[in-house]
DNA sequence: CTCAGTGCAAAGGATTTGCATGCCG
DNA sequence: CGGCATGCAAATCCTTTGCACTGAG
């Protein structure tokens, strides 16, 4: 997956922020670099634990915000904790996989050609439940190398 | 979605909890018949509403032993309740469109041939991560009629 | 000055656990 | 009889909120 340069990443952020009527302050900035680096969705711990300067509650009232401008996606496991990365329309569309047993998480993506005939069977299955289709989300369950 | 009859789905129950050593006991055929009926699946609050006489917590400690026993999946979305319905294999393959409004889910299925062309990209694509897939799971999101 | 942003401490709320009782095998 | 299952109440733990303080404009 490509590496998006701080850069372009910090300027589509404070668009953002700005269009929400929000400052891209310290703390925002901070999120989203740890986010960036990392490269994979993070939990609030180890957001804290990445960079030992962020308050825990500002973490999530930081996180919020940066959710509501569009700007960081929650994704949801199945354990615990919410996990936290950088929306996709500031990477890329892509998908996770998931670890069973200890929940960790890492990034990958689909040929273009299946994800396009995907994306046109889930619209057409779509259809019969008349929901108004946004987006989706693709996950493959499995266990990673150290939990195996 | 075909309707699997209760008779059938109490016997696979019913075995996987033998497997896992464990009894069929009375509230755990309530919560089979609840899912069942649903048809989708629930919160725990939904499945205390479904049937007065379920404890709350007896529900979640009887949830996580049919999720151990294999016969309920615990699905994670993005509101704050964990949702569970009768495992896969019990009932059969399928997805789930999710309300990012107010959080409700239906089931949906799709064409055989992209849900066969689909996990073999899947696993294509994991091969790169290493990981130890198991499988898979696909949501879309959108905004059900009542949201919209 | 004003007001959003932040840290700290306390509150909130879904989920889990301890314990005494009841019941199946 | 012995041990698992259950209800009730209390405890947990992630997440949110109240409040006073600080700093940017």
């Amino acid at each position: 997956m490509r590496t998006v340069p701080i850069a372009e990443i910090d300027d589509k952020v404070a668009a953002l922020l700005r269009t929400a009527g929000q400052r891209y302050s310290p703390v925002r900035r901070r999120l989203v670099k740890v986010l960036r680096a990392a490269g994979k969705p993070l939990t609030n711990n180890q957001i804290i634990a990445s960079d030992k300067s962020l308050v825990q509650s500002s973490v999530y009232r930081n996180l919020n915000v940066l959710e509501e401008a569009g700007a960081v996606t929650r994704i949801a496991t199945n354990d615990e904790f919410a996990r936290f990365e950088l929306a996709e329309h500031i990477t890329e569309h892509h998908h996770h996989i998931i670890c069973n047993s200890c929940g960790d998480i890492a990034d990958f993506s689909l040929p273009a050609n299946i994800e396009k005939s995907l994306d046109l069977s889930l619209r057409q299955a779509a259809k019969k439940t008349s929901f108004d289709i946004d987006n989706h989300r693709l996950d493959v369950l499995g266990t990673c190398t150290s939990c195996q």
